[in-house]
DNA sequence: ATTTGACTTAGAGCGCACTCGAAGGGTGAA
DNA sequence: TTCACCCTTCGAGTGCGCTCTAAGTCAAAT
């Protein structure tokens, strides 16, 4: 599929998979007769799997490291899955604090309610 | 009391409380007659609340304006109570989306574990 | 044959939120 | 009094993650 596909289907701009792809974070996207951007629905699929690794807040270079272990192949699978579980607990205590400040955010609403 | 106690207590740093007093986040800090800064117990207590906003997400463009309408007095108050209504629920959106995605890393993580 | 429009690369530019540097002033200890 | 060290303002610099531009290629439509 063209990169405009790839992009509509991603939710990343053209101009983001073609940075994604000079960074290494995507790795040999196929190219047609012409020389343009062929990507597969593998490539879809790890798209989604970077997408969930940044909105969850891995810095760019952490996934960088996570898409050239996985390029090496099997043998650092274990690493791969250190790095994850790491991360998880990052989510863990980021989904915590926010949980914690929302409770800050409650109480200062109900006292703006309190004087209306 | 000093910068440097104001930056310990509040986490930021001397050179954050300076910008942020800069651009209006912090109204009227005082001055001794030195002409050095002078942090009241008050102006830590709204640094605190700064901070929570930040964390969850807020930027400091609303902040400022969060800042300023607190200025204005009690008649910006419905206005206020709107704002960090609205943002309480970026906030719950968020803490949904990443639950959201703590499965898909940990599926993930399972199956690597299944590899190994 | 020419125009349109999407694609390619490499590199520059941008917005955000700081973070630092330069130049100078005040204070307290040796 | 000299040194050390903190403070002041203001403007410039930094790091991150894109985002865009320039210059050129290619294919299809007119």
């Amino acid at each position: 599929m063209t990169i405009q596909e790839a992009a509509q289907r991603s939710g990343l701009s053209a101009h983001t998979l073609r940075y994604y792809e000079r960074i290494g974070l995507i790795h040999s996207v196929g190219r047609n007769s012409s020389g343009h951007r062929d990507y597969a629905e593998s490539d879809l699929q790890w798209l989604d799997f970077l997408t969930k690794l940044r909105t969850t807040g891995m810095p760019i270079a952490d996934m960088c490291r996570y898409a050239e272990l996985r390029r090496k192949g099997e043998e650092t699978a274990d690493e791969r899955r250190e790095m994850l579980e790491l991360h998880r607990e990052r989510v863990r205590s980021r989904i915590a604090e926010l949980t914690q400040d929302l409770k800050v955010l409650d109480t200062k609403i109900d006292s703006y309610r309190g004087l209306s």
